[in-house]
RNA sequence: GCCGAAGUGGCGGAAUUGGUAGACGCGCCGGACUCAAAAUCCGGUGCCCGAAAGGGCGUGUGGGUUCGAUUCCCACCUUCGGCACCA
């Protein structure tokens, strides 16, 4: 037999596989049996020029899972598609020169190539790319459905501003006030911003958490980002105004010790305090500056600030007149943007209290009971809290509330490169949705489609001027684009359907494939991505368009891999190249070293060694499983320790892959069997059955080889082979090692028929001679016997 | 500051339900083959004492529960991740 060569043999099958359209999945007759189902499905990815080992990682372990269900029978739905729109694919067009569309679409097809040299198993005939038409046309029809039903709507906004990309960034791509995309220093501005209402379904999102397998850790990350709140809204009452300004508090308890009460710089009321204040110049300056500042300035503000606003508001709990300030630590997208000032018990109203000499006064002492709070005094805290509220909300002045930390989202980007959103202006209608039948509302092409601080659309007057859908009368469009999150929102219900041309899917083949059972990708992805895809489907299934509210009912964390111990990327140049791995050792060798590496969850750390190694053990399989095929089959299969071996493999395989998802176990339980198998020999009677299974349970992580000795042993299509069962008969061993201790300590052990009875266990155990040199001389005051383990002696 | 995850040989890691710590691989050492090297194959490899037999130590640190703890409990240290004036 020749030495392998995974050039050649890669090749071979790929092509196999790519003439027979081998992984093509129809769609289910009407009523087909669902429990077949499986939708294995990995992030969408941004087409970069060429693979990275962040994509080898995250698209092998859904190949690996998406070729193990097939074999198990199952139905499995394994797309692919492109994250074309976006800033990263316009960043990239700007700095290469060119348009956009021509740079994905060449990336995508380079891409695409090097993918399928992965050996990855995706239904090609399903992919899609966000940037066509014929995806967003129904992007935008969905937000027009999300618009109809008031859950996208328009709001002026103090917003991110990146200066250098010349966008409008979400919270979520803000880290550390920098933009995640070019790492420059965020700006506040004040915008009309399109949101969809995410918030509507805040307690939804956290409450369908408990039903997801997901990993504990990213719910934990989704709760805390949701940021429930349980407490209270209370009414001030300002008298000059003759206005009630509502309050959240998670600390009714105290409302006795509120000394002070507190405007956020946004706070509408503010507007009308100025004009009315004697204070007028002060207080304006203040509100301005505020405004200007960037929410981590705000944050990072050595000492708390603030301005008296000459106006005083009234305690609802004992007609206390308290002074009101501005103050730019209460923020005004949480709670009502106004706050009651407990100083004695908040820690930041007590920094402003000491630095305004405001008054301080304890309403809760050691013993977390309530004193000098009138009828309410010497109750517990949490009794307190209730008993207070009760009493507000009968004088209808409170009422217990709930606050979320979760906003609404905002979608839309003053960029180029993506979807416009189908809105027409109209001086007659105002604001009018683009009628479904005239969709898409298609991204003209522009000369210059670089960001300027507007909108590049708006230079784009024929595109601009059109005529209301309404009245016929003359018409603006809405000259922003959507977030790619939203392309990303819904994606995997296309999949389904992908080339449905009247609707974005037909509801009956979404609902039966979905929801994705397991979905793959990084961790990142956890407060947007993730957040929004759930949002969409709750909104959708309202509306009618899905028949569930979860999209992926499965997640696994792929963790990233490192080199030297940091994390590759391009920017600190320690990237390694998939595709001239590759060429050197061959996509299988890659593929499970990618895997071998370590948990699959966590971050691995790269090393060219591994990799030789792991072409080692391929070249090794090769030759033992060879020298098998090349002995006459004689058909015994007497049952030996490679025999109980193989089935043993089989059943540890199968259920590292089936339920634990713990890729890289599964190998080295393969690797086991492979050396069980060199040290029996070719010879063994078991020796053709070991070689099989060892082919057949290594095939979803390196199919090409698998394949080619597949065929050597005889047989065909091994990637239709139903995934082997373990023989349960065949698990059980004759004979187990006793391992005997002497107080906790091994002192010997050695092979005992499996079905001794105890007392004979002790027997053995006792005349050990290693055990009597330990037990001589002492009582055995205990003997601790664990069937098919140990005996073990406590001695006194 | 708050929330979360993790600390095991020279290295990546395994140990799934409290029961043989270190599977599997890398590296290293020794051997075979070879004129030689590479490749390949075989064997060894936690640390300390010992010629060996054997003994002691050992899963971040300190305690605890238990016949028995990498696994459970308490306190702490370190690293990484998320959030952060959230009322």
């Amino acid at each position: 037999m020749d030495r392998y060569d995974a050039h050649t043999t890669e090749a071979k099958w790929q092509r196999v596989w790519e003439d027979e359209r081998a992984f093509h999945v129809p769609n289910p007759e009407p009523g087909a049996d669902r429990s077949r189902k499986k939708y294995v499905l990995e992030m969408l990815p941004y087409p970069s020029g060429t693979l990275h080992m962040g994509h080898v990682l995250v698209h092998t372990i859904g190949d690996v899972l998406a070729r193990f269900h097939r074999r198990t029978g199952k139905l499995v739905l394994h797309p692919i598609g492109f994250d074309s729109f976006g800033l990263p694919a316009e960043n990239e067009a700007i700095r290469r020169g060119g348009h956009p569309r021509d740079t994905v679409e060449r990336n995508i097809t380079h891409i695409t190539r090097e993918m399928k040299r992965m050996g990855w198993t995706f239904d090609w005939d399903r992919v899609l790319a966000a940037h066509t038409p014929e995806y967003y046309r129904w992007t935008q029809w969905l937000f027009l459905r999300l618009y109809d039903a008031g859950l996208a709507y328009r709001k002026p906004a103090p917003v991110k501003w990146c200066p250098q990309d010349q966008v409008v960034l979400a919270n979520e791509q803000v880290h550390d006030g920098r933009c995640e995309y070019c790492g420059s220093e965020v700006v506040s501005k004040n915008l009309e911003q399109w949101f969809f209402k995410q918030t509507a379904y805040a307690q939804e999102l956290l409450d369908d958490l408990d039903g997801l397998d997901w990993p504990e850790r990213i719910k934990t990350m989704q709760r805390n980002w949701i940021g429930r709140s349980e407490g209270a809204e209370i009414l001030f009452r300002i008298d000059e105004l003759d206005v009630d300004i509502p309050v959240f508090t998670t600390r009714p308890d105290t409302l006795f010790g509120s000394t002070f009460f507190v405007l956020a710089p946004e706070h509408p009321l503010v507007a009308q305090l100025i004009d009315r204040s004697s204070n007028a110049d002060e207080l304006g300056d203040y509100v301005r500056r505020a405004g200007a500042k960037r929410g981590e300035e705000r944050a990072a503000a050595e000492e708390k600030t603030g301005v008296f606003t000459g106006f005083f508001a009234t305690n609802p709990v004992n007609e206390a007149r308290i002074p009101i300030w501005v103050a730019d630590y209460v923020l005004m997208d949480y709670g009502t943007g106004a706050i009651m000032a407990v100083p004695a018990h908040d820690e930041r109203d007590r920094e402003f209290a000491e630095r305004y000499d405001l008054p301080i006064v304890t309403v809760i002492d050691d013993g977390e009971k309530l004193v000098d709070s009138a009828q309410f005094s010497s109750l517990p805290a949490e009794e307190a809290k209730r008993a207070i509220v009760d009493s507000l909300e009968q004088r209808g002045r409170g009422k217990q509330a709930i606050s979320y930390r979760l906003r609404d989202w905002s979608f839309s980007r003053q960029r180029y490169w993506g979807s416009p959103i189908p809105i027409v202006y109209c001086e007659q209608c105002g604001e009018v949705p683009v009628p479904d039948e005239q969709l898409p509302v298609e991204l003209p092409d522009l000369e210059d489609y670089r960001p300027r601080g507007i909108a590049p659309l708006a230079g784009a007057d024929e595109w601009v001027r059109t005529t209301c859908p309404r009245c016929g009368g003359e018409g603006r469009r809405e000259v922003e684009t959507m977030d790619t999150f939203v392309d990303s929102s819904w994606y995997f219900l296309r999949y389904c359907d992908a080339h449905n041309d009247q609707a974005p899917f037909d509801k009956e083949i979404a609902d039966w494939w979905c929801p994705v059972d397991q979905y793959i990708g990084g961790v990142d992805h956890t407060t947007m991505h993730l957040i929004y895809a759930r949002f969409f489907m709750k909104a959708l299934n309202d509306l009618g368009l899905v028949g569930f509210r979860e999209p992926f009912q499965g997640f696994f964390t792929n963790g990233w891999v490192k080199l030297g111990g940091t994390k590759m990327s391009k920017s600190k140049g320690n990237v390694i190249s998939p595709d001239e791995l590759i060429s050197t050792y061959g996509a299988d060798s890659l593929r499970l070293y990618t895997l071998f590496m370590g948990p699959a969850d966590g971050d691995m750390e790269w090393t060219d060694e591994g990799l030789e190694g792991m072409a080692r053990f391929v070249r090794r399989l090769y030759r033992l499983v060879g020298e098998v095929a090349e002995r006459p089959h004689t058909g015994d299969e007497p049952a030996n320790e490679l025999l109980r071996k193989s089935h043993e493999t089989i059943a540890r395989v199968t259920d590292d892959l089936g339920r634990r998802l713990s890729f890289n176990t599964a190998i080295a339980a393969v690797m086991e069997l492979v050396n069980e198998l060199s040290r029996a020999g070719a010879a063994d009677p078991a020796a053709r059955f070991a070689a099989e299974t060892a082919v057949s349970v290594i095939q979803p992580y390196a199919p090409h080889v698998a394949e080619e000795l597949w065929e050597h042993l005889g047989h065909s299509r091994l990637w239709e082979e139903p995934w082997p069962v373990a023989d349960e008969s065949q698990l059980q061993r004759e004979t187990f090692e006793l391992v005997v201790q002497v107080n906790g300590r091994v002192r010997d052990r050695f092979e005992v028929g499996i079905d001794l009875p105890e007392e004979e266990l002790v027997a053995l155990a006792t005349a050990s001679p290693r055990v009597q040199a330990h037990i001589e001389g002492a009582t055995v005051r205990k003997t601790i016997v664990v069937p098919h383990k140990l005996v073990n002696f406590v001695t006194g």
